[in-house]
DNA sequence: TCTAGAATATGAAGATTTTAATTGTTGAAG
DNA sequence: CTTCAACAATTAAAATCTTCATATTCTAGA
């Protein structure tokens, strides 16, 4: 998943840059309109994300070369000003969402993953992690590339651990991820036990080593070793 | 669900009142500082949506006010201003969430019920048509006083479909909101079929009429007659 | 090191959800 | 007024998910 990144503010700039790699996107940088241009038709990108207030030109000038260039790039545009017209100029012209500055990491992070599934970008990319690889795109996986049954819950899981590799995973988090407003919370969270024992099963049964480590009293870990 | 809107521009507040009150929230309004002032220490609200900046008194003292007469009231912030700094003050007072002008109500609708669910203010509320009665508190729900054992699936279509009354649902919003990411739209939505029958014969079972009217090439809507 | 209690694992039963096959219904076109 | 095809309902079976009872493992503390 290839993102360019163009905002003038140097800092945020590198705020942003430097919070996406950690969530595993690839990213590149752009602070100029020019630099942002030629970029854009130069290569390929998965999604933008576009500060329409720029020095030296009209952000909305370069959603119109994106959409031009490579209509199937998500945009998200980001702006400063209070105008609801440029929200709406900007939708208008082709772009996916908008979000108004400041706003918090996390909050561009789940706009840019609710684009990431409207858009179905997903279908040329994979995710991986050794003999594992994931096909989101079909949400189906493959290891040593021979496909694993999975059901829905187990891809589930498989997903939220090989995107959040050598973390700790509480059970709380788990729980939250999968089922969200189907739990009610402070529950047993028996089931995940039983979900995490299928999973492994099934992974051990084509060749995989146990990646997924039980860090007692604390959840589980996705890593090697 | 009781809401407070405290919003110092007349015809914003029309707007999200009218907005609000269709999507069956209780409304009150309140323009100045004072006003507010007074109804927060008279009144309950469930929700109070704040905009901080007031010509008359700060918002944030508002909202020391609401934290201390009445902590469990979850509160919206709204500004207009970029800084962060606002934002951050906001959410140490005990603000749960905060939304910067200028914004879709849609959105600002998707916080409220975000909020609904996290702070489970559901705890005293019902929702209720004719002699159906749903408890989110409990996600249980009666028929005339007697109650009807649902599954979860079943359970939230029923609220679904409580909760937007006589509009039309088409089969494409039903898996939407029930089934969001684990759905891959463009499926066959057969499922729904056997789920729209088994809450029927559960309702029916327990002597309601049919609410749930097919509007064939359409989706269903429930409502009387 | 040993032990008790908490945390995690496992397997099977029970409940729910989904699929699939069949039958019934609707409304537009002739 | 028919016919036909798309839409919807129904039912049973299969798959999945959750619960439950039991077994095992882990760790802090004796």
């Amino acid at each position: 998943m290839k993102i360019l990144i163009v905002e003038d503010e140097i800092e945020l700039l590198e705020t942003i840059t430097s919070y996406l790699k950690n969530e595993d996107f690839m990213c590149e940088k752009a602070s100029t309109f020019f630099d942002a241009e030629d970029k854009l038709i130069s290569f390929k990108y998965d999604i933008v994300i576009l500060d329409i207030t720029l020095p030296d030109g009209s952000g909305i000038d370069l959603l119109k070369t994106i959409k031009k260039h490579s209509p199937n790039t998500g945009v998200l545009i980001v702006s400063a000003k209070n105008s609801l017209d440029d929200k709406l100029t900007g939708l208008d012209l082709g772009a996916d969402d908008y979000i108004t500055k400041p706003f918090h990491l996390a909050e561009l992070n789940s706009r840019i993953n609710s684009l990431i599934r409207r858009r179905k970008f997903a279908g040329d990319d994979t995710i991986e992690f050794n003999e594992i690889t994931v096909f989101p795109s079909s949400k189906t996986a493959t290891v040593n590339g021979k496909p694993v049954e999975l059901t829905k819950k187990e891809y589930n899981l498989l997903v939220y651990f090989i995107t959040n590799k050598n973390k700790v995973l509480t059970k709380e988090s788990i729980a939250e991820h999968l089922w969200g407003d189907d739990i009610e919370m402070a529950d047993s969270y028996d089931f995940i036990y039983t979900h995490m024992g299928n999973l492994r099963k099934k992974l051990k049964k084509l060749g995989a080593p146990n990646y997924l480590q039980t860090m007692y009293g604390l959840g589980y870990k996705f890593a090697d070793k």
